[in-house]
DNA sequence: GTGCAGATACACT
DNA sequence: GTGTATCTGCACG
């Protein structure tokens, strides 16, 4: 199983192509990750989690543009996560890749990300931009330019299991989060815990200590 | 298993 | 100017 899918595919809401995407392989050069997590994110002013629920800014601009490319961006200072944009250009949505299963080129992917256990190669949304290599550079690829960025048919072999995002109040009776059932390269990731009040003490606690050096 | 540090882009005051 | 963020790696138990 290695047909293309068509950008249509993509031409659709996140909700339903989510759970739709696992099971198929997001191929990057050399290196193919069949996905096994990923989380839908919505339109701007209705899904509070989206990049674009506060409307179009420079760096979710590929959010609105057309389906099928990729959005990668930046947070935590130190971390990428990539996402493939649905629905038609001008709305602002997308699907966050979780994790995956390295299925081609495990030998390049290794080399990327020594010391790591196969199955840990892309367990998370950094970890698998990691081994895919995206990066700055790769923000705003169309899968379907006939460049090294494809996305291939498969099944996802496994139930699939979905859960409500955490921390959104909005999309709390509908659940974004898709994965399959059983999966080992699903990420363990929990129950985005808020911690506001921890940084915001240990901030302070930082900023306490430099202004008595 | 749990807890924390890291360091940048962006929205908001 | 300030606070948060679609998180990971490492230290520790």
């Amino acid at each position: 199983m290695s047909d293309l899918l068509t950008r249509d595919f993509f031409d659709r809401p996140t909700h339903v192509v989510a759970p739709d995407l696992l099971g198929r392989i997001v191929q990057f050069g050399p290196v193919g990750v069949r996905l096994t997590e990923v989380e839908a994110y919505g339109l701007p002013g209705q899904d509070p989690a989206s990049h674009t629920y506060r409307g179009r800014t420079p760096r979710n601009a590929v959010m609105f543009g057309p389906p099928g490319f990729l959005y990668v961006y930046f947070t935590y200072g130190m971390h990428f996560c990539a996402n493939i944009v649905c629905l038609p250009e001008g709305l602002g949505s997308a699907v966050l890749l979780r994790a995956g299963e390295v299925v081609a080129g495990l030998d390049v992917a290794r080399e990327r990300r020594t010391g790591v256990k196969d199955r840990d190669l892309a367990r998370g949304p950094a970890r698998l931009a990691m081994t895919l290599a995206f990066g700055r550079a790769q923000n705003g690829l169309d899968c379907f330019g006939g460049g090294p960025l494809r996305v291939l048919a498969g099944s996802p072999g496994g139930k699939i299991m979905s859960g409500p995002r955490t921390g959104v109040s909005t999309g709390a009776d509908t659940p974004w989060r898709f994965w399959i059932d059983g999966d080992p390269t699903v990420s363990p990731y929990r129950a985005h815990v808020p911690r506001r009040n921890d940084r915001v003490l240990r901030k302070a606690v930082r900023s306490a200590e430099n202004t008595d050096l």
